[in-house]
DNA sequence: GTCCGTATACTCGTAGACGAATATCCGGAA
DNA sequence: TTCCGGATATTCGTCTACGAGTATACGGAC
């Protein structure tokens, strides 16, 4: 029944595996996170950066291990993994990995108030998200595709599962379209009328 | 691309359309979400109602009808819909409905950092997830086809897609672990030297 | 009749998330 | 040479989310 950790923010988790690899200050963290994709997961929030790192610091997860000042630039702190870091870093994998934690994604929020729209409407605006949802499944297999001639699988396996979710929403998405079509979703008068009124 | 809201809160939006229904004080809003079973995808965080009323208030989305003293209990504000917040709503969902955003489930991050730990356990605890996934699919679907005979279906297109989502999820994983588990994953022998070192 | 558990109904304080501002350096164009 | 835009790095202040505390009413058990 999920922990509460010290530091909850998943961009620790970010952090926390960026610096497993070797020392950094915050904005390599950033640098390299970036370069691996992983903003395209987890946009980085300038703000949060440094209060995450700040947090786990007074946690001693990690620790700074000097100040440096390289030429004018503003004074950089560079930060390592302490031993208390690292076991948190795979605690924190093992319940994650392990225990399913309910999400509550903004479309299922969206489908919870359609009724508030005509079924008209409605079947209308999700032929949109479908067909959005396909063309990007599309372009996303084809990235995937081209990334995973230059870095192994292992490091892909979170993008195939975003790729095989967004594939599922669509198929699930297609099927409610249909019903919605051809009015074969029942109750669909009901709706309609309460909105004619 | 997502415009910002003046309440980007999605208890917001379940504000909002408790509202649609009737004028109703915060408390009274919450009972009704619970009742509905929103507070499944939802929980009710107390403090974060009164701060959202508080908002939707300042913004002219809802405002205050009365504040009646009933017995001697605190006294109770009574919010309305206005016409600015019904506009507001039916924007939200539209958005919301048509366009698919990027969402950051908490399994991607895990996955993406599921190198720190060695391939067996790694293994073991996708394992673990999986029958748990499973076990969920199973009870959820009972429930659902219970709830169905008091509910139009209508009002239930939200759990259906969560339970889509759940299944999708254990069949993508099932796979998964199957590769795992064979060992035919591409780089098995790699990522295990790397932990026995 | 009084005790107590549960439902009612909010208030408040604090920790955290994040946007936007700040300041310097460097390479190339004009 | 000088100017400018983009990369380097971080700080600050605000706004928000939310847990935990508070206080009363009501109904049933004993």
């Amino acid at each position: 029944m999920a922990k509460r950790r010290k530091v909850g923010n998943l961009l620790a988790l970010a952090v926390l595996s960026a610096l497993m690899e070797r020392p950094m200050h915050p904005y390599e963290m950033a640098s390299v996170l970036r370069e691996r994709g992983k903003d395209r997961d987890m946009k980085i929030k300038w703000g949060s950066l440094y209060t995450v790192v700040g947090n786990l610091e007074k946690h001693g997860l990690v620790a700074a291990t000097q100040s440096v000042r390289q030429g004018g630039r503003p004074e950089r702190t560079v930060y390592r993994l302490t031993d208390a870091g690292h076991a948190e870093l795979t605690d924190w994998v093992r319940e994650l990995l392990a225990t399913p934690e309910p999400e509550q994604p903004r479309f299922a929020a969206a489908l919870s108030v359609m009724a508030t729209l005509p079924p008209a409407e409605a079947t209308g605006l999700l032929r949109e998200r479908l067909a959005t949802l396909r063309a990007e499944s599309t372009s996303d297999e084809r990235a995937l595709a081209e990334t995973a001639q230059q870095v192994p699988r292992l490091f892909l396996v979170e993008d195939e599962y975003a790729l095989a979710m967004r594939r599922a929403e669509a198929d699930w998405l297609a099927a409610l379209v249909d019903e919605l079509t051809a009015g074969t979703f029942p109750g669909l008068d009901g709706w309609q009328r309460f909105h004619t009124v």
